[in-house]
DNA sequence: GCGGTATGATGACAGTGTTAACATTATAAC
DNA sequence: GTTATAATGTTAACACTGTCATCATACCGC
């Protein structure tokens, strides 16, 4: 119908959605090589572009970062919300489910979780995108908690502060894991699981002896 | 006596030891500015040397990382040790202790200790050092739960595994402390000691309702 | 249609990691 | 003690990266 130009697509001069898609680049990047193969010439080639385009989406390198670990939180909150969907109406089972959910993210995307938690959250007032998305993630928790409270399977007390406890141990499984700090625990196809649910387990229970 | 060169040390050609003198100009930039203001040049000019004098002692960037990284871990386990023998004999107590001293580290040297768990210790088999280093702090987790599990005051179990979730806790709440996740609960003076004791706490008496 | 704006390309520059070639000092063999 | 040799430091160069200024192209409201 159109002209052949149309139809093949010859490379258009306007990408169409570039910022998204140097976002996803550097997700790629991110996953094959850590941090140092994050290159912005590298993101832009991969995305089909010039290296200095870039620059018409993002201040800096540090605001293209920035994002790329926005998506990766907002990702991550999509898993768990998945997960708990799936999860059995019981308030000890719902946290072993986000907490398999947290842990396996961390397992499969080693860097980008290394990345998300590696500083620049700390400037929330220059990225408040990125720290709103990084909260919504601790939202989940609240509300599993909040629900094993009404149910008389939670303890008493301020819901955010037990959340934040429970993530806190989440966080600690997930990094010492993916750093193999953990072994010889999380040796084997499923040790990381068998930590994590031990870890929550334990959580539950108390270590103290009653 | 000697010659005046002798006297007012003109600037010796040789460093003395340019190896840790490199080790600690990188613990400081690190400290002031962020893993981004930990340039290899940077590092030797603060060591009054040319930038190219660190490759006579390092392999290449990740290798004098790596070092930095070592004499964290160093330094983070003599941190641990000194608050142990301070504090009193007593199981909760002492978690209590090391759990403080652990936050507090991460809390005076937040960059350092990002870095530390960034994803280099992932090459155990390029870094052994590195490795062995971060596992002296482990070791005196384990302590801990040994004594207290003699005492009668903690569950029985495997020390390691046990060790490992106590581990975790305590290094989910100092990373998410620094990086401004844990609000408002880190607010204030103490705000950040008053989340790990309550964390330690929820540990030990567990989160589930009796 | 047309002017303005959004988006992309090119070229240039300073910094950075790294290496090679050279210089100086310490060390050890004789 | 002299001297070969290794250890350590300097200088010069290279490729690569982040960033910016300038130019080119495509979209959009009038």
């Amino acid at each position: 119908m159109n002209s052949h130009v149309e139809r093949q697509k010859p490379k258009p001069y306007h990408h169409g959605d570039l910022r998204y898609a140097l976002i996803q680049a550097g997700l790629e990047l991110l996953s094959e090589g850590g941090a140092a193969a994050l290159d912005l010439r590298k993101v832009a080639r991969k995305a089909g572009v010039s290296h200095a385009a870039p620059y018409r989406h993002f201040a800096d390198k540090q605001a293209l970062v920035a994002a790329i670990n926005e998506e990766g939180f907002r990702r991550l909150a999509e898993r768990i919300q998945s997960t708990l969907c799936e999860a059995p109406d019981d308030s000890f089972e719902q946290l072993q489910a986000i907490a398999r959910a947290y842990v396996q993210f961390a397992q499969k995307y080693p860097w980008l979780m290394c990345e998300m938690f590696s500083g620049l959250t700390v400037e929330r007032e220059a990225f408040p995108d990125l720290y709103t998305a990084s909260k919504a993630v601790f939202t989940f928790y609240i509300e599993v908690v909040k629900r094993g409270q009404e149910r008389g399977s939670i303890i008493d007390g301020d819901p955010g502060a037990l959340a934040g406890v429970l993530w806190s141990l989440l966080h600690g499984v997930a990094m010492l894991t993916i750093e193999n700090q953990m072994r010889p625990y999380t040796d084997g196809p499923d040790g990381a699981e068998r930590v994590t649910r031990f870890s929550m387990q334990l959580l539950y229970e108390g270590l103290g002896r009653k």
